[in-house]
DNA sequence: CTGAAAGCGCTAACAT
DNA sequence: ATGTTAGCGCTTTCAG
């Protein structure tokens, strides 16, 4: 036998029983301040009997903000975005927003799909890795957003249109500061996987790494894969099939990082002494396996908090443009 | 100059523009077969001109069911339910379900607020893996989601509750099946990290173990730790203080695992030369980094499948009781 | 296949 | 500090 759906208490039902005005009760979840302390009490109390909780449709339906940002990413397992979505998150939560959280899982579809949806929930502010490293795609939904007055914050992957704000990290300076780093360590032979060579965040970095180390060093070799571990994996095994080791590979992301220490480990040579790693973004579970890969690592911390507020400023000032902020990521080494 | 927020298309303008009634531009979106082709076609064509995208607030506010259904997870960082939640979700959409995830940071606060939030949400059921792993765990809200009938699918960690369904793991089976491998090995020095004792998933992978090899080996201890690396890291770590590395070590989840790899490591022990590892569920990054550990692996697809249909069946046949599904896992391993 | 009327639960904009 | 009125955008119900 299954219990009937018991009736959901309403504002109504809770207004009712306190003796109030639907709109006092409103106010005591909404505004509480504004309710005088002994009719709040009263409310909550009667609330909390009845087991009663807002209905957010009801509320964002009438309520010009729904204090709900959403979150794209695409690919979540990926600890940069993962992380940086609970850091967003637990930013949010502190002045009452909610998060809700989409992986776009790489794909174009999916993103669409997801805006969509964002869209139809209302939300107050999108904060956005877009899918592709391409400075020039140029999404639809991006017109559609501007028109909806939706503030937009791009993280991480940067695209050429002036509606969005941006958090990014300062790519330039995170090869120069791996190229000195290098210099620093006497290194002659740097073989460097960079990602596609259409992304900007890819060709930042190289450049940074070729001003840093260009001429002073016996070869830089640099090779173009994708950001993803498979494509890193080749272009080192290939790289391995035709050449001694380099004393440093670089990896131009956490994702690349990982192929070349697959590669290298499989081809049986011994990481760290007969090649080096240089890592841009820290190496996922280096530490449980014995390693401590010198590398460039970025505050996830702050590109959250920052992200979450260039958000929130363009909600709280219809003045306030959009605007960019760039991160420098920080050398973590044993010796520098 | 910020352009003024463009008035949202709505139901009624559409229905305006194509000439017909809000409810025939409604039937357009919901029950697009209830509807004139051409109709259709004409209503569609302008929604897409208007930019029009249905309110899920409006609809929920209205409609008895928000083909929506939540998702809580104590870690999203950690891959069995990171993984599961991206296959549910996928699994959702297929037929046309929505999916609202979140992560309860392993905290019966956060868990909390979640439910709560999910109410709010008008979720038409509820996917979740408490935060506890202690069979007894009797969290408040569960009361409430019974009195408000909102279905709620157990995965993993199993409470002693008749109200929710459930998805588990073969835990005793899981530690046979690991008996039976290591016996046609020929180990006799066997040594498992466990999970804490208070948990039935520990106890049942342990009880399993012992089944199966009991009397039939040299050595075999058990050492409590609970779910996470770093005190399955500091059992091990105490462990190869006082005594030679035994033939198998026994991780009885991917997080023991990992903290096991690490002290083994740490301490100079070459794993599967001086010592091998057995785990219960397969561990992370194993493969990048050179190893390949025999291990259980459970199917994500089938769990999320199940989790997911179990939901489905509750909402849709009003009989149906709270039904479970138990998942056996698979030995994989090199040479068998 | 299409429509008219009613109302879901809440909050904005005024009152008092 | 509290109340009144109106209405957000949609879908349900009941009619045709």
């Amino acid at each position: 036998m299954v219990s009937a759906r018991e009736k959901k208490a309403t504002l109504a039902s809770v207004a009712e029983l306190a003796g109030v005005s639907k709109i006092t009760a409103s106010r005591a979840f909404s505004q509480p301040n504004k309710v005088h302390p002994e009719t709040l009490q009263r409310i909550l109390l009667i609330a909390e009997e009845l087991g009663y909780s807002i209905n957010v449709s009801a509320r964002n339906l009438r309520a010009k903000n729904s204090k709900t940002i959403g979150i794209v990413n695409p690919d979540m397992a990926n600890p940069f975005f993962g992380g940086l979505t609970r850091l967003i998150s637990l930013e949010a939560q502190k002045i009452g927003y909610e998060t809700l959280v989409f992986d776009s899982y790489e794909s174009q579809e999916h993103e669409d799909r997801i805006i969509e949806k964002l869209i139809s929930y209302n939300v107050d502010a999108i904060i956005l890795s877009v899918i592709s490293n391409d400075h020039h795609y140029h999404p639809q939904y991006l017109k559609r957003l501007e028109k909806l007055n939706i503030p937009v914050v791009l993280v991480d992957r940067e695209l050429a249109v002036s509606y969005c704000s941006g958090v990014y990290i300062d790519n330039f300076d995170c090869g120069v500061q791996a190229g000195r780093w290098l210099l620093e360590q006497n290194t002659q032979r740097v073989v460097v996987i960079s990602g596609p060579e259409n992304s900007n965040v890819a060709r930042e970095r190289v450049m940074g790494l070729q001003a840093a180390l260009q001429g002073k060093i016996a070869s830089l070799e640099i090779r173009y894969a994708d950001f993803f571990m498979d494509s890193a994996w080749q272009e080192t095994h290939d790289w391995l099939q035709n050449n001694p080791p380099p004393d440093y590979f670089v990896g131009c992301n956490n994702q690349i990082s990982l192929g070349i220490i697959k590669a290298c480990i499989e081809k049986g040579i011994k990481l760290t002494e007969q090649v080096s790693l240089f890592s841009i973004d820290q190496v996922s579970h280096a530490e449980i396996y014995g390693f401590r890969f010198p590398c460039i690592s970025h505050d996830l911390q702050e590109i959250a908090w920052q992200a979450f507020n260039l958000a929130m400023r363009r909600l709280n000032d219809s003045e306030s443009k959009s605007a960019k902020v760039v991160v420098r990521g920080k050398i973590l080494a044993e010796h520098d």
